[in-house]
DNA sequence: TTTTTACCCACGAATCTCCATTGAAACCCA
DNA sequence: TGGGTTTCAATGGAGATTCGTGGGTAAAAA
């Protein structure tokens, strides 16, 4: 079953070649929202780790800036344009489902063999899951969720 | 119009005969956009930097002007359009994907050993890397990635 | 001539494509 | 209801392809 939002939670494997599968239901909410096998992966504002969107991420940024700006092109305009579209990845999701994660994203995301996605609804999460229970804690649902699926995997 | 902007960043070398590989996911943007393989490459108007546009991108600036300034025609309109048309350069995109960097450009644009390409959407940027962590700082998600790009480069 | 600009080709590393295996959940049916 | 079968998500590996890069050479310009 899918839905437009982003929900629910996977912990998947991270290979020797940086590939992960993304979880199918992500995947569905993905092709269902845009109709494209791309998403768009960068590094969080806040927190230690990465956030996903759809392809519908930029042309709404882009309807943003030009409401806000028009045509005033001033130096907030551009840190706001570099911000927005400069430091997300494109990334093409594989006939497995699985994508690339770029070793730098890797890097600022803090991700190692474990990738932990979370549904944000209109976005989504991927943690390091050490790195999760560490800043969120293991006493929330959530985090008692990670705890087991990391366990699990040994 | 709204869908295939110019995302992500990517850090390339400048070789002894000033060439340049533009970041393949650019290109194709590029070349989605216009059928071209021509950039426009001009200094930044604020910023330190260079800027690169599609061929599509002085129409858009015509059209701006003449809303702006509708019948106007006095020398703001004229410094304007000098400053829109009169700087950038149109540069052929090799069977590598290669520019070759115009002296004069580099130099403006402070352009060494390295240059930083950053997704803007409608356009994007083209820095000294260095420069940019200087000018935008190392704290942001962008200027992490930057710095880390740019370790990777020894 | 020197200097620049446009094409060639070449190579290694990173990326993409395709196929195989595993394991768990869903399904079916006597 | 239980047992077997099918389906599909996740994962692993090998080969082909692309990308970024360096170098050479010929045409064009200064």
């Amino acid at each position: 079953m899918s839905h437009d939002q982003f929900l629910g939670n996977a912990t998947n494997a991270v290979d020797a070649k940086n590939r992960v599968s993304v979880p199918a239901g992500f995947r569905d909410t993905i092709e269902r929202r845009t109709k494209e096998k791309w998403l768009l992966l960068g590094p969080h504002e806040r927190e230690p780790c990465l956030v996903g969107y759809d392809l519908h991420r930029p042309g709404r940024l882009q309807a943003i800036i030009d409401r806000r700006f028009g045509d005033d092109f001033g130096p907030e305009r551009d840190d706001y344009a570099r911000a927005a579209f400069g430091s997300p990845e494109k990334l093409p999701l594989d006939d497995n489902g699985r994508i690339i994660l770029p070793p730098i994203l890797k890097d600022v995301g803090g991700i190692e063999g474990l990738a932990l996605f979370v549904g944000a609804g209109d976005f989504f999460e991927v943690w390091n899951p050490v790195v999760f229970l560490d800043a969120k804690g293991e006493t929330t649902p959530l985090g008692r969720i990670v705890r087991k699926q990391l366990d699990a995997r040994k």
